[in-house]
DNA sequence: TTATTTCATCGCAATATTACGATGGGTTTT
DNA sequence: AAAACCCATCGTAATATTGCGATGAAATAA
């Protein structure tokens, strides 16, 4: 044990709870925030910018691109890297479908 | 190594990381589904929903509480489990803010 | 009272995550 | 060519998470 059953959860669930992991740590919220905001990065300034180990940040990159949330293409020696705005946007849709259910009227508690 | 260097992030950083950690396990989500479908609930009906043992399910609910997605009033033996209103509304803007960070015309990649 | 039910917590094993130095491949600079 | 830079990956150590059986406290049922 120690491993998640994800095979005993819906694709749905399995996909929210991925998206949710991958923003699930501070390195990779002030990286995402970061491209946001100046919508074109590449690494070397993401380095500079936090108090971290190159190694440990093209981790952490290389964790929100497999989640599909960032890209990068090759510039020369360097890579640029920015956000997936359309996988972006579908992760947003993705959880407000989640918030969304909520109902104001509760019965309990 | 291994534990992660909060201190070196803001505290806006790390309480979205904190949410989406709370939220990063398909049962953790499968929960939360659950009540939000509901409306309420107890925990005994959570383990016949889902296939995963009481322990394990009396651990993801405490997470869950301890993230301030949910709350649970005793009710006799049993305990009602229902999700926080206002706090679900204040992590949909949390995230919400976050998303809205991004701009459409990407300059790059 | 004596079960029985409900649920949280402890303790452990298995696995995953986080962090970083070291290394190396590719690109640019000198 | 040699040196310097950029970045991904490997290996490893420290720590966190996941899962569950066992246990126990509290309420309910018998």
């Amino acid at each position: 044990m120690g491993a998640t059953k994800s095979e005993l959860f819906t694709a749905s669930q399995n996909e929210l709870a991925a998206v949710a992991r991958a923003l699930a740590h501070p390195a990779r919220i002030a990286i995402v925030q970061h491209l946001l905001r100046v919508n074109a990065c590449i690494t070397g300034d993401m380095v500079e910018q936090l108090p971290l180990a190159q190694a440990t940040i093209s981790q952490h990159l290389r964790e929100l691109k497999d989640a599909g949330i960032i890209q990068g293409t090759i510039e020369g020696a360097k890579v640029n890297y920015c956000i997936n705005g359309a996988r972006w946007r579908e992760i947003q849709a993705l959880l407000n479908g989640l918030f969304d259910t909520y109902v104001q009227d509760q019965t309990c508690c």
